[in-house]
DNA sequence: GCGGTGACTCTCG
DNA sequence: CCGAGAGCCACCG
């Protein structure tokens, strides 16, 4: 099997596990969140080991232009996220202003 | 050890 | 707004 998952992808999952339903990360964000700032690819990494029947909610990262990186498996991910109310753009952007997920800092809106 | 590759991001034009 | 280029880090043959 594929690397197994090692101290660090737990705690990217664990970063990833508390962004609340209705918002989202970008792969930066959680890389910071996990202490690991500017792995963004790693993070990637981290999420593409997870099982098909994870609780983990890996749909709700995306990148920093807010748009789905999942090669494949966007049109699930863009579902999952719109049940939550996440809205998209014209040709599938999100608004980040609106709805990323920011951990220490409080609405200013 | 090297070069290619990718669920990334930033800068430039 | 979009694409190209470069920087980035870890995995793989």
């Amino acid at each position: 099997m594929p690397s197994q998952p090692n101290e660090i992808d737990q705690r990217i999952w664990q970063v990833v596990a508390l962004i609340p339903r209705g918002k989202v990360a970008t792969y930066g964000d959680v890389a910071a969140q996990a202490g690991l700032p500017g792995a963004a690819r790693r993070v990637g990494r981290a999420l593409k080991g997870l099982p098909t029947d994870t609780r983990i909610p890996w749909h709700r990262v995306v990148n920093a232009a807010g748009r789905i990186s999942l090669p494949g498996g966007a049109g699930r991910q863009r579902e999952r996220l719109e049940a939550e109310g996440v809205e998209f753009h014209d040709s599938g952007r999100i608004n980040l202003k609106r709805f990323r997920h920011r951990p220490s800092g409080a609405d200013h809106h």
